[in-house]
DNA sequence: AAAAATTAATAAGCTAGCTTATTATATCTA
DNA sequence: TAGATATAATAAGCTAGCTTATTAATTTTT
C-alpha cells in the first residue's frame, strides 16, 4: 500500500497544485490579482506591521521572491511599506484602504474555491486533509533544515 | 470545521508544494537533473511512444511548457524525439539507454522523499490524503473546464 | 572604538509555469 | 477539390519561484 503511495505522492502534489493556481489565478484575474500577491496580502491583514523578512519566512519563500510580490502590492497601491523607526533596514507592512477593500471582494471568492476544490469530501475529511497537509510541511521544513545545501563553513576542506 | 479549512487550503497547498519542491530540487540536483524534469521522464518510462500532447494533457501543463523540458531531457541524451510515420506533425517519446539508467538510480530517492514527507502519517492515512488529492484533481479539472476563460466565439457581442 | 560578522532588502539571471501568436500538417465541409 | 477549421509543436514574452551577490545598517567581538 506503501508502494503506490510511494509511486504518486511527490509528482500528484505538483500536478494538484498546477490546477489549483490555474484555477485560482484565473478567478482572481477578475480583480486584478494573482494567486501569489493575494496570498501576501492575505498574510499582510493578519500581520500588519510586519517586517518583510518575517513575512518571507511564514510563507516559507525566499525574501527577494517577496520582494517582488510587494513590488506590485504597492503599486496598486493594496499596501504601503513604512520604514522601521529603530533600524533603518526594516521595512514594515500596512494595508492601505483599498486593500482592505479588495480583500472584502476575495472573501467569497475564497470560499468559492475552497468550496469547489473539496467538493464530495466530508468536512471532517476535509479538516484531516488539511492537518496532513501541515504535518508534510512541518517534515519537510525539518528534513531541509537538517541537510543544509554546504555546511556554512567559509575554509571547506572535504577528504 | 469548514470555516478554517476555508481560511487554509488555497494558500497552504501552496506553502506545503513550494517546500516540497524545493525539497525534492535540492535532492535531485546531485543526480544532475530537476523535479520538473524528473516527473516528465517517469511519465515516458510508463508511457514510451506517446506523442507530446498526450503528456501534456496527462501532466495538466501546457503544451510549450512541456516542450521546454523535453528540449533539456534530449539535450542531456535521457529521452528522444522520434517523428509519427503517419502524421508529420507529430514527436513520439522515447527513453534513451542513459534516462533509463538515471531512472534507476532516482527510485531509492523517490521513496526516501515520500517517505521523509509523510513521516508520522501511516499507511493507510497516506493512501486517503493521496486518494483526496486525486479527488481534488478532477474536481478542479471539471471546474476549470466547465468555466472556460473566453467563450470560443469569433465575434464576441456582449451586453 | 575598530574590525568582523550578521541581518534586511534588493539586483541579476536562471527554471518552470502561463497566455497569445505562428507555422506546418491534417481533416472536414461545401 | 478548394477553402475553412482543427491540431501539433514551437516562439515570444509575462509571473513567480530559485541561487548567488551586493549594499546598507546593525550587532558582536576583540
Amino acid at each position: 500500500m506503501r508502494g503506490s503511495v510511494d509511486m504518486n505522492f511527490l509528482f500528484t502534489l505538483g500536478e494538484v497544485q498546477r490546477l489549483v493556481r490555474a484555477y485560482a489565478d484565473k478567478e482572481a484575474a477578475r480583480f486584478g490579482i494573482t494567486r501569489a500577491q493575494w496570498a501576501v496580502l492575505a498574510k499582510v491583514e493578519r500581520n500588519e506591521g510586519m517586517k518583510q523578512s518575517e513575512l518571507a519566512e511564514q510563507m516559507e519563500m525566499q525574501p527577494i521572491t517577496l520582494t517582488r510580490l510587494i513590488d506590485k502590492l504597492c503599486d496598486s497601491s493594496w499596501i504601503e511599506r513604512r520604514g522601521d523607526d529603530t533600524d533603518r533596514r526594516v521595512n514594515r507592512l500596512y494595508l492601505r484602504k483599498a486593500g482592505r477593500q479588495l480583500l472584502g471582494k476575495l472573501s467569497g471568492l475564497r470560499s468559492e474555491l475552497t468550496a469547489t476544490a473539496l467538493e464530495g469530501i466530508n468536512p471532517a475529511d476535509a479538516h484531516r486533509l488539511l492537518a496532513q497537509l501541515e504535518t508534510v510541511k512541518e517534515n519537510v521544513r525539518n528534513a531541509i533544515q537538517k541537510t543544509p545545501a554546504e555546511p556554512p563553513k567559509k575554509e571547506q576542506r572535504y577528504g
